[in-house]
DNA sequence: TTGTACGCGTTATCAC
DNA sequence: GTGATAACGCGTACAA
């Protein structure tokens, strides 16, 4: 592989001149010129393990999820990646699986690597995500919030678990169940809360035997709906709280053919394949919060030094029966 | 951060002794206790970056992809991952886009960054790829075969595309469409030619106007498979030959309400709502394509230097209405 | 503006 | 078995 000193030696410069002219620093037209034609004439492109021990960072930035196998998750990885590529940075994708060793395995790499910056989903504390954080590395969480003083990019949850839950209840259903994610997920507990709320303002029972925690993927879903199907009194509606849970609640209901139980479904289903015309859809732009968060960290690193910031993603409205495309 | 010279003060070694006890070499007990304990005091962990540029590679390895929001991918990113784990890798997910330019830029990104290995589902021919053959580094293709000197893991398409249409016909069916990918897809191709050779063994017509060309996505399945029934004489069966084409078709007919048009898919569903009892599945197994690929990239890393292997994966039987788990 | 020379943090070579 | 030191390839003071 050609390497700097080769370009400089065949342009007839020092290698200081042809650092400069690839990064874009005052040089003599026609040295730039000169090196400029040694460069193609080698193939020649920097070295950038070389480029990051250097500099202290690579061009890298580590996008750390849960779930790499949920849509949400990985929609979201495709609006960070879209913006990286505009920026000329690439993006590690890390799957963490909601084990915080991994998480920490995971960020400890995204360190070691000198890593530009890093998003991340939180599963669980992190000690190491606030040594990152003290040390002003580029930080951006998304989705599920964290008590740490970092960027943030994340849904009002409270307001979801309301809307979807009172539009179940504007169609006329009165003893609706909610399916919803570990207790250690805070996303999964606050709409889960929001749901009763909703429920006891509007006058409706919530008692703890509709409110199902289980985990936050397809199986989760199916079991938990079965449950609710076989309960003595079971419900006339139900509410999932996230996109996966939603899919599993529709296979119950598609294998049982029990197309009378209201459903609603926090979340997109980009893969649906039945029709969900009867099924309340709360859409949460997992794409938008990728771009939104991958924007905020590019300015960090460009190197803004404000506040932390919080940005809220707008909740959208319940539509009935639009997939998500 | 704390560096392998504060690791040797603190331990009264050098710093090639830290080196060694860091990277499983023969030291002295006692002085190899007083390395972990300096290491466990500082909390230090060695600077990857620096090891990459000093060992000409790092512990990373590419896995470039044509579209990581197809479940097709992101589960075979999951093998990869899960075995990249194992044996102490990272993995750097790259979409492609199906854009060969992307794809050249992030194998030349790869080549930068001394990464490991590459493993690849190729969009289009890649002059890069042939280099890094050529330099034997360590590259494994996955699913679209290409004609270089390179460890490939593959599928058997046209005994895919065979059995999926044969079970059509076994079902009754007489008048079987096609929907597969862009001709420039070799999978699409080759799973489309099987189609037509195995309705002409059976006798049945396989017109040019049966078969449709749209892109490896939702939106083509459904597009295609509206044209399909919009045709003056209609199949009354359609094979689908990749997931995503097979929800569009799905959405189709669930909307339509057109059940008694047969359906083939050759692709998994994980996210499949409907009931699908009476739709021919062909499961891929792409974890298993990723686990194989990766482990063989493992040990190209490790040093085997045989003659390049190209592995197929094998063909499962076609099942009605289990979708994929 | 240009070139020289050092340093980024690690591993590997070489004498001891 | 251990320690000093020279690389790995690049960017950037500093001097010219």
């Amino acid at each position: 592989m050609a390497r700097i000193v080769d370009v400089a030696a065949l342009a007839g410069v020092s290698t200081a001149t042809v650092s400069r002219v690839l990064n874009g620093k005052p040089v003599r037209a026609d040295l730039e010129a000169a090196v400029r034609r040694a460069v193609d004439e080698l193939g020649y492109s920097p070295n950038r393990t070389a480029r990051s021990l250097r500099r202290q960072h690579s061009e890298v930035l580590a996008l750390v999820l849960p779930d790499i196998e949920n849509p949400f998750f990985t929609s979201l990885a495709r609006g960070v990646e879209d913006v990286a590529q505009e920026s000329g940075l690439s993006v590690v994708l890390c799957n963490t699986d909601e084990d915080p060793d991994k998480q920490e395995q995971y960020l400890q790499i995204a360190e070691d690597e000198n890593m530009v910056g890093v998003i991340l989903a939180p599963a669980g504390r992190s000690p190491l995500l606030a040594r990152l954080v003290e040390r002003d590395r580029a930080v951006v969480i998304v989705d599920r919030a964290v008590p740490d003083d970092v960027d943030q990019v994340t849904f009002d949850n409270l307001e979801l678990g309301r809307r979807a839950t009172q539009s179940l209840i504007d169609r006329g259903y009165t003893r609706i169940a909610c399916v919803t994610g570990p207790e250690e997920t805070p996303t999964a507990v606050a709409r889960a809360q929001a749901w009763r709320e909703t429920l006891e303002s509007a006058g409706l029972p919530a008692p703890d035997d509709l409110l199902v925690h289980a985990n936050f993927r397809v199986d989760g879903g199916q079991s938990a709906m079965t449950e609710l199907l076989e309960l003595s009194s079971p419900p006339d509606a139900v509410l999932a709280t996230n996109n996966l849970v939603g899919v599993g609640a529709l296979r119950v209901l598609a294998a049982t053919e029990r197309g009378d139980v209201g459903l609603g479904i926090i979340g997109d289903l980009p893969f649906v394949t039945s029709s969900v015309d009867n099924v309340s859809l709360l859409q949460l732009r997992p794409r938008e919060m990728g771009l939104t968060a991958a924007r905020m960290l590019v300015e960090r690193i460009r190197g803004d030094a404000g506040p932390a910031r919080r940005v809220v993603q707008p909740t959208l409205p319940v539509t009935l029966g639009s997939p998500g495309t």
